[in-house]
DNA sequence: TTAGTGATATCC
DNA sequence: GATATCACTAAA
């Protein structure tokens, strides 16, 4: 028996975002520092970013050396830089070749995809990572289940309407 | 409400 | 090469 929770498998990510970016809302975001300490945060907001024809997707304009990661098969990160300032958590899911993924924007004492992974001391260099593969940072299950509200998503003023106006956003609601 | 921040994408 | 943009945050 591990002292640590397990990591969520790959496979739990290898399908549509729609359906992952829901259940990751309750789960555990599990870093372990460079010095040794443990921090577990329990997810509290999340948003799926959906292939090519999402027009809010990073990979909307196509594949580029930022979004590679979004093509790959489902089950690693993609962490960019936001604004120049703030790192960016994503799980990428669905199948190699389709461009998907989930945001973390909220961890329970963290509202902001910015400030979580300032707390967790999350950068660049676990982009194209696996998600269960990775000493570092892992993700882990709910410990219960839990209600998720749905809204609209945050900071896609660019996207087309339609997309702008789709629940995309999974919220935790009486954890 | 607005400045800050710098990598990235997109244009010349 | 240059410039515009950006899945945000903190300060005011």
């Amino acid at each position: 028996m591990s002292l640590t929770p397990p990591a969520l498998p790959r496979e739990f990510f290898e399908r549509d975002a729609l359906d992952v970016a829901p259940e990751l809302v309750g789960c555990r975001i599990v870093r372990a520092l460079p010095g040794g300490e443990l921090r577990t945060l329990t997810i509290t907001e999340t948003e799926a970013y959906c292939g090519e024809e999402d027009t809010a997707c990073h990979a909307h304009r196509g594949r580029t050396r930022r979004n590679a990661p979004l093509y790959m098969r489902g089950g690693v990160f993609y962490v960019y830089l936001c604004y120049g300032v703030h790192w960016l958590l994503n799980a990428v899911t669905g199948e190699e070749g389709r461009p998907q993924g989930v945001l973390i924007r909220a961890c329970e004492g963290f509202p902001g995809p910015g400030r979580l992974t300032r707390a967790l001391d999350i950068g660049g260099e676990f982009t194209g990572l696996a998600v269960d593969g990775c000493e570092g940072l892992r993700f882990a299950a709910r410990e219960r289940d839990c209600a998720v509200l749905t809204a609209r998503r945050v900071g896609i003023g660019y996207a087309s309407e339609a997309d702008q106006a789709r629940p995309w956003r999974f919220i935790a609601s009486g954890l």
